[in-house]
DNA sequence: AAGTAATGCAACCGCCTAGGT
DNA sequence: GACCTAGGCGGTTGCATTACT
């Protein structure tokens, strides 16, 4: 059994929006506020789904939507954006005052994308396409978006520059986005004739080695079992 | 001029999450 | 903690327009 509609489909209309529904959405919000979109369309006598008119009135109604083309300035900060933060398009429109999140992602796909693969760029991973170094991106993304995290990027766009360090209001953001461009390399080695020699609390059991939960006899001082099994930092170069 | 393919974009769908009970 | 609801988001679809043959 799946969830119930958000409204009743049968009474509702769809499709492309006319010009009365667009005057009397406008005029109930301006009237009303925003909110309660469920009994929004009841109350302006709009036969519509209110997730259709929240839709409507954010991508298309709202006064404070800026039309037309995207400057090279615009494009430039998306695709930096979009290098940082993935397909959020929510938090990337959140930066470009006047762009909904819709517009962008409509935007990207069919502009920024093909102009990065002109460029040669990989517009998912903002790499050149013919890389052949297998890279890993490490990203604080998920973390940050967690409660508690050093700072967050929904917070309002502060009139600074478009630098993500502006971000802070010009404070030095503790946790930007780390992306080291790293690549993986065969494990460190000092001397690669040389045996590898495990001291105390460096080298890590059979159980860590795997990532399984430590014993209580494990004196491993690894990660999560990222010490050697993984990721061993002195083993990923810095490009 | 007509037919077809490619493109752009508005709108919908389904899932996820936060907040309330 | 479980459940429900509303709002929000990203992916996808479908239609109108434009470009090409």
């Amino acid at each position: 059994m799946g969830r119930s509609p958000c409204c009743e489909k049968a009474h509702t209309n769809k499709g492309a929006w006319t010009k009365e529904e667009d005057d009397r959405l406008t005029a109930y919000i301006k009237a009303h506020g925003e909110g309660c979109w469920r009994s929004l369309p009841k109350a302006a006598g709009l036969l519509r789904c209110g997730k259709s008119c929240r839709l409507r009135w954010i991508n298309y109604l709202r006064p404070d939507l800026k039309r037309g083309n995207f400057s090279e300035e615009e494009d430039e900060l998306i695709i930096k954006l979009h290098s940082l933060l993935g397909n959020k398009w929510s938090l990337i429109a959140g930066r470009l005052p006047g762009r909904t999140d819709n517009e962008i992602k409509n935007y990207w796909n069919t502009h920024i994308r093909r102009k990065l693969l002109s460029r040669g760029i990989d517009p998912v991973s903002h790499r050149p396409t013919n890389e052949h170094v297998s890279n890993v991106t490490i990203s604080f993304e998920a973390a940050r978006e967690e409660k508690g995290s050093m700072f967050r990027l929904d917070e309002p766009k502060p009139a600074i520059g478009h630098d993500p360090v502006d971000w802070g209001q010009g404070k030095p953001l503790k946790c930007p986005d780390l992306n080291l461009d790293l690549c993986i390399s065969p494990p460190f080695q000092e001397d690669p004739m040389k045996p590898v020699k495990r001291e105390a609390g460096v080298g890590v059991c059979f159980s860590c080695s795997l990532g399984l939960p430590r014993s209580s006899e494990c004196k491993c001082s690894n990660f999560l079992g990222l010490r050697t099994a993984m990721l061993d930092f002195r083993s990923l170069e810095m490009k």
